[in-house]
DNA sequence: CGCTTATTATAGCCTTGCTTATTATAAGCT
DNA sequence: AGCTTATAATAAGCAAGGCTATAATAAGCG
């Protein structure tokens, strides 16, 4: 009861191996000028230019004041623009710009090799597994009761 | 090559499980009034008490500003206080009120609640997997060159 | 002893998360 | 048409990460 192990308390490693894997790419990017958070943004409007901000917040799972700010500091460095719909007058449609492609190309190559450095040592197996427990804890986490 | 799939990310996805499990905490203790960072520094001083706060931000793993605005809140908060150390003018050393044991109770008692549901449907063996799996990636990220 | 280096804590700034509140506009209903 | 409700985006404020810089103090060394 008392005894219980710190160490192993799975919420905390499991956040410090997140914050790892943010602040390592963050380094890495850095020179490019953009953060993993951002980089997320992009990826997904290079698969699906023109979504609607409120589409866009919900598809990354975070609220739409985040997205605002995240798309003010992209908007600011030139990576998009954000344009208003002809149909209807309080939504924007965010587009990328055309310097985007480059540097997403870097950044895929360092978000790749991020992830095949913190998998090192793991067999396809284990990965998958992983996946699969993560997968099964976030659906548990959004079906909460309340 | 083009099609890696953005849903089995698992980066993200062990972001986004360790955002839930944050949100879902500091929601459910917010009566208390308490984070769950914040209860994680009560915690271990709990264990030890009277850190000095260079120390304790080496065990928390996060940077000595950050552990110095966490306590900023807790100790305007009375959860705790800082001492001067005797022996070296530069040091101060924390130590819990006798309020927070009450509350301890509480936040451990959240705590179990949440780490039970994260880990509905998943048996022994695949709990034991996850938190060697996660040890490892953590081990792998804090050894990179550079 | 006195100078240089190291260490502790803090201040200040940036990012990204959350909430709650506000403004503008659409949509729906009577 | 007019009133109410819903929705899109933003503003404002808080927390917790990071980083760099600074002030005070210790420690180490010539």
């Amino acid at each position: 009861m008392e005894r219980e192990n710190l160490d192993r308390n799975f919420g905390f490693i499991l956040n410090d191996v997140s914050r790892l894997m943010r602040t390592t790419f963050d380094r890495r990017a850095k020179s490019i000028g953009l953060t993993r958070s951002q980089w997320w943004v992009l990826t997904h409007l290079y698969r699906r230019d023109g979504l609607v901000q409120a589409e866009l917040a919900e598809i990354l799972e975070i609220e739409r004041p985040t997205l605002g700010r995240l798309l003010d500091r992209l908007e600011a460095k030139g990576w998009l623009r954000r344009e208003p719909d002809p149909n209807d007058r309080r939504v924007k449609r965010v587009y990328l710009t055309d310097e985007v492609k480059p540097a997403m190309k870097s950044l895929r190559r360092i978000a790749g090799g991020l992830r095949q450095q913190a998998l090192q040592g793991l067999n396809e197996n284990e990965r998958e597994n992983l996946v699969d427990i993560l997968i099964h804890m976030k659906t548990n986490l959004l079906n909460l009761p309340v």
